[in-house]
DNA sequence: ATTATGTATCGATAATCATCTATGTAGAAG
DNA sequence: CTTCTACATAGATGATTATCGATACATAAT
């Protein structure tokens, strides 16, 4: 005799097809958002945007930031990791630009 | 006799009238920043966009990124938390949906 | 050479967080 | 009422990280 078999409808069934952004590629991604999502970067990378040259030094962001000299060396090697930063020395100063390219791509990730 | 005065015109003098981006509002675009930073997060906001009608429900998103239930509701959550995710409950499902404004905002901070 | 200034690195610490297992809650169906 | 499925919460743990003081390195000036 045929058992009956129910026919669950109710299932949750996640379309089969559905492959999802490579790991890789999402953690690539993380990592850069990951550069800009902190307070502190937001406020240096906003400095260096209204700085002269849209430039600046570390010894021009501690002053306004209220932070150490080494935690504002930190912050700026993170951004420069990810590319985000660029370091040009002169002398004894250290500036540092934006990517603009790099920057722009980001704004390209929420469109 | 009068003494002569180094001008010291080597010393790292920044401008003084600058002011850094309010620390609150770091705060708040930093938090909205961190709920996107997250690979896992990345994953799950890209699974949602392809996804039928642009949303999805829990129980689509744990096979695909091969993670626990807990887990993925614990993202959801961070996600809603800022504002991102907005939940609707149908029946014993709950689908999730992108906010559209506020993905569009992310955007236009790095304009 | 020595000193002074700007920057980078090291080591430590406290806080945050992604993940899990175990358990609780909510709605639907028998 | 009991059972099943989907989702949420609690607690634990290991990993990451923002910050600091101390120290080292680099360049310039005396």
């Amino acid at each position: 005799m045929a058992t009956k078999i129910a026919l669950d409808i109710s299932q949750c069934a996640p379309a089969p097809g559905i492959e999802p952004m490579a790991r890789d590629k999402a953690t690539d991604i993380a990592s850069l958002l990951k550069a800009v999502a902190d307070p502190t970067r937001l406020q240096i990378l906003a400095l260096i945007r209204q700085g002269e040259n849209s430039q600046a030094c570390t010894c021009d962001l501690t002053g306004p930031l209220n932070l150490s000299q080494p935690t504002i060396s930190h912050h700026m090697k993170k951004l420069t990791e990810v590319g985000l930063l660029e370091a040009e020395r002169k002398g004894t100063w250290v500036y540092y630009r934006i990517n603009q390219k790099l920057w722009n791509q980001i704004a390209q990730l929420f469109d």
